[in-house]
DNA sequence: GTCTATAGGCAGATAGAC
DNA sequence: GTCTATCTGCCTATAGAC
């Protein structure tokens, strides 16, 4: 390892600023949270991310990476379509599991307070999972696995909203076990005999 | 008119209070905010409502009042079952359409800095859906409007969970039809002959 | 019931030493 | 890359005059 961890220290911003964001949301964190958990400075984090807006977006791109490459490799393992939609929705329940909210649902409520480009990026993730939903719907609808009616866009479009829905409300309940009711229910209906 | 507009000053405090939450969220938005576009100072705010967590309280309380004004009207107004969930789903149209959230959706974001007495009232809000979503549900299957399988509570659950989630998502897109698109599939799972 | 004035704290951000 | 020190601004909230 020839230059071990130049980066270490805007990962570990990262990671702890990801949490604070799906926990608290983007106008309630703070960079002088983030400092008090990592042991450093505030100064010091303006030296990985000069801006709130500038971490912000780094945050969101982060999570639309990883989030890619779990449908990747879920679409790799899985080969029928049922058991993908049942993996994609264990990757909401991992995040609420930790009693948090889906980064860019949380986002999506502070919406009309952020800038453009975090808005952008917002938008970008909700629209590649639903593209990636689409092409998995209609794959599973051609197999005669999945039934649902109209274009996989609109089942999809669907899919998103409720789920994200799902763990707003059950967090508030706290009970993560409502996110499960809605998931077996959306899942049951797309798939009857699965 | 004896005593005139007692309250109306405390009155036009809870409508912007309102309508500043639910496009910016709890913690984004300030007394300095209301001050500004009331043409009064702070601290007169703080003679209505002496904290934001008061204000806060008064604002869930006021809405949940109105909603379940609004879904009495509704129960009184439509018999039967298809067309009491269509006018329900309308009223989270009307708040869509003036570009804001769910005043408890997006509480329910900002849910974990939150006081307790905020928190409870944003569940109860919740539960009074869903009670009456349930005993409308009930109702409709028994006579033969709708179609669904379980206890009626699971899809008064899975109802409140995707139209919460449809509005977030919707509102990012900033396409309200996105919405209504949901809303006609979920409706049409329910009631497919309406 | 509204005002002025102010307290005390935290926000995001910058300069410059080390 | 991290630090100390500091800036400016906004926050919630209070005291007390009118």
């Amino acid at each position: 390892m020839a230059s071990p961890r130049r980066t270490d220290t805007a990962a570990r911003i990262l990671e702890v600023a990801e949490r604070l964001v799906q926990v608290q949301g983007f106008n309630a964190f703070s960079y002088a949270h983030i400092a008090a958990e990592l042991h450093i400075r505030k100064a010091s984090l303006h030296h990985h991310f000069p801006t709130k807006e500038a971490l912000g977006q780094a945050l969101i791109t982060r999570y639309h990476q990883r989030f890619v490459e779990a449908l990747a490799e879920i679409r790799r393992d899985s080969d029928d379509a049922p058991a993908r939609l049942e993996r994609y929705a264990q990757l909401y329940t991992q995040v609420l599991r930790k009693q948090r909210m889906c980064l860019c649902g949380v986002l999506a409520a502070d919406f009309k307070t952020l800038p453009r480009p975090m808005r952008d990026r917002v938008v970008g993730f909700f629209k590649a999972n639903e593209a990636w939903l689409s092409s998995v719907l209609e794959e599973g609808r051609r197999a005669r696995q999945l039934h649902f009616k109209g274009p996989a866009s609109s089942t999809a479009a669907f899919l998103v909203s409720s789920l994200e829905g799902a763990m707003l409300v059950a967090r508030s309940y706290g009970r993560a076990s409502r996110f499960e009711a809605v998931v077996k229910k959306v899942l049951g209906d797309l798939a009857p005999d699965s």
